[in-house]
DNA sequence: CATGAATGAGGTTTCATTCAT
DNA sequence: GATGAATGAAACCTCATTCAT
């Protein structure tokens, strides 16, 4: 199991020289060794990451983690924050307003559906977190730059519609939000238990198109008058 | 050394007989340990859980939990096994025979929501299995005891209400079941995060409230004609 | 591989003054765990030998033990190798070119004996090896290394001696030399239980000397025309 | 059971004995576990050896170990008592006083050679013991029944043949029951290492036959004139 | 800045054995 | 007499982390 045993080993190698410490290799250390975390938690959890296999990834050393990110609590909170960063960055990309607003939404719920789809290491992260009741993310002084600002959108999207009297009224937007992700998150989160337990392949392109069209249909119908 | 401090307290009160942990009662002492395990991988996750916590937690020993299970993996199995087997029970005693269509829908939704909201071990255990990849669902020799036949009940429930021209055509019962599923389940497994980052306290009993109405709502509309 | 007459070689070094195990010293370290290990498992078999024991020792750590070698049955096989590396180089050190065909004989036989007697933990490493049916050794990439060259040396010698009318022809050099091997192997190897059983001190000098005298005339006999 | 009905009969009608049931069943049972745990033992050693793969081998339980044997040491030790017994009345059906002193002589190492190499277990027990420094054998109340008679044997053998000219003086008939025993015990018990090293299948019937044939011829030579 | 060496603490698991009926 | 339940102790091994250059 131990990758150390090669420890010694590496001194034969000696020549080694003198690396340059050239801070774009810092960087892209840095860089490296965060992706490789954000695999290894996103797909074993925080208890059941480990460090070598962190460290392998990134083409780097063990202690190299501990260099940059000081802990593995650390390390994982650092990668949950990263995760979210990069979420609200995809979201700040769409852009509905000059939609309709029935097509607006169907855009929003594509979104969401595609950026689960496109990114398993996010569900897992988020899976994580839940286990641990969110203590890293309350705990991060970035909060802030987490919290969603897209249920404000889809706020702004339920009163155009409503006042263009192609949305129903008396719609929450945060339910609404909570409703499109959980038809897509749920769906890929548990696909591997569903399939055991219902017979069916959900991951097969036909079934996860299928999701993805009675996912759509049913907001649409839950909007509309 | 003895864990069981019963001893003690039965020489206080000066009882003749001991109740609790009847000494010599394998059938008891087994499902003690299959009750902590449930929270204590609920809690943690399969790497998170810590064999010592469940011992305690059973009143019994460390050794006794490899006695009756054999590892910590057999352990994490019998105890996903156990709760899915407790899950069907639950579906059997739902009965909607006797209901119309649309009001036999809603309550169902109201099981599988109630069903969440009051095993939260439960979520807990089929996120760590489909961390897992559902590798202990699948080895499982019961696996065809675990499998839902809840489809075939909402399969039954969709042709009822379209015969009586109360739902519309084309609903498929696996895609129903798991919209049902994914509304309940993903709010209540990601409330913590998702608390964090909209903002608002979503175990807060009005908010529960809000959304299983909002659900039920949706539901509604997505079988409605 | 300074594994070898570990024990004499350290005390031929002089008297190591109290050597403060220097703490940042890998090779140093490793070789302790080593000679430790060694000693271990020649006392105790694979599994009688105790890691601790092992650890204290070599003046380390248990997780020493496992930084270096990864695991118990990867030490063994690390203890092994060495063993039969040290044979290898002390074989190599017998020159018997020079010497009349029947004193080279004695003289190899000579060194066997010796070799045995100066290094019970040979014995006692082989000995496990073989209840473990040579798997470790087997799986060595090592192997080859290990392998007995010495028998050729014999072949020489005999084909030597034949020409010169000295030896008899027939003789197969490998028979020989577990012949050669078995007379003294098994009288050390075998003397706790043989000496309980014979009422014999095998190990008191006198009958040391007696049964290197009998063994040589032996094999001399064997090979005589 | 039925067999107690015979036990309460027993004490009722004047018990003259403590007669056990059917003391059949205990014997058999008791001998079935030494019989496994020879196995066990010569397979695998004394650290090494398992209770439960003896109860299982034995198709009893491992309590029933305790019960009859107490220990896992005294289980040993009973093992190989009654393995040297083995040997012992094997030794005893060993009649050589008819034949020719060399003829006899050459019987008696085939049946060393024999007994070796249908009785593996035995050569695994006295390793085992060997390893242990004969403690066991030491701490036998047996240990006189287990005491060899045979070197008498071969004492009177050697000097009928001295009388009759056919073997020479000086030999010792320890030694030459040693070595007779190191010819054949060396070969089988180390064949799994030396075949690795020697690259030659130790085992193979046509090895075994010719090692037999080398030291039949040794150990004839060794007493010739 | 970077890294090989080292480690305390604790994890899971096994072992031989005893308890209590 | 026989047996299922139970167990203390310790085994092997892993983990996250720090030391010392």
């Amino acid at each position: 199991m131990t990758t150390r045993k090669t420890a010694a080993a590496a001194k034969v190698s000696g020549a080694r020289r003198r690396v340059p410490p050239r801070r774009r290799d810092a960087e892209a250390t840095r860089a490296r060794i965060l992706a490789a975390a954000t695999r290894e938690f996103a797909r074993h959890g925080l208890a059941g990451a480990r460090g070598d296999r962190v460290a392998r990834a990134a083409r780097s050393s063990e202690r190299m983690v501990y260099y940059y990110f000081g802990s593995k609590e650390r390390l994982f909170r650092a990668v949950l924050e990263a995760s979210y960063v990069s979420l609200r960055q995809a979201e700040r990309s769409v852009h509905l307003d000059d939609l309709e607003p029935a097509q607006a939404l169907d855009e929003f719920c594509r979104f969401v559906w595609r950026y689960y789809l496109e990114h398993p290491e996010f569900i897992g992260l988020v899976n994580t977190e839940n286990l641990h009741r969110a203590t890293h993310l309350r705990r991060s002084p970035q909060l802030t730059e987490l919290v969603a600002p897209v249920v404000g959108l889809l706020q702004g999207l339920l009163e155009r519609g409503q006042r263009r009297g192609v949305f129903r009224r008396g719609i929450d937007a945060t339910e609404l939000y909570i409703a499109i992700a959980a038809l897509g998150y749920f769906y890929l989160s548990n696909s591997a238990t569903l399939s055991a337990v219902l017979g069916r392949e959900l991951r097969a392109p036909a079934h996860l198109d299928e999701h993805w069209r009675a996912s759509a249909e049913m907001i649409k119908r839950f909007v509309a008058l």
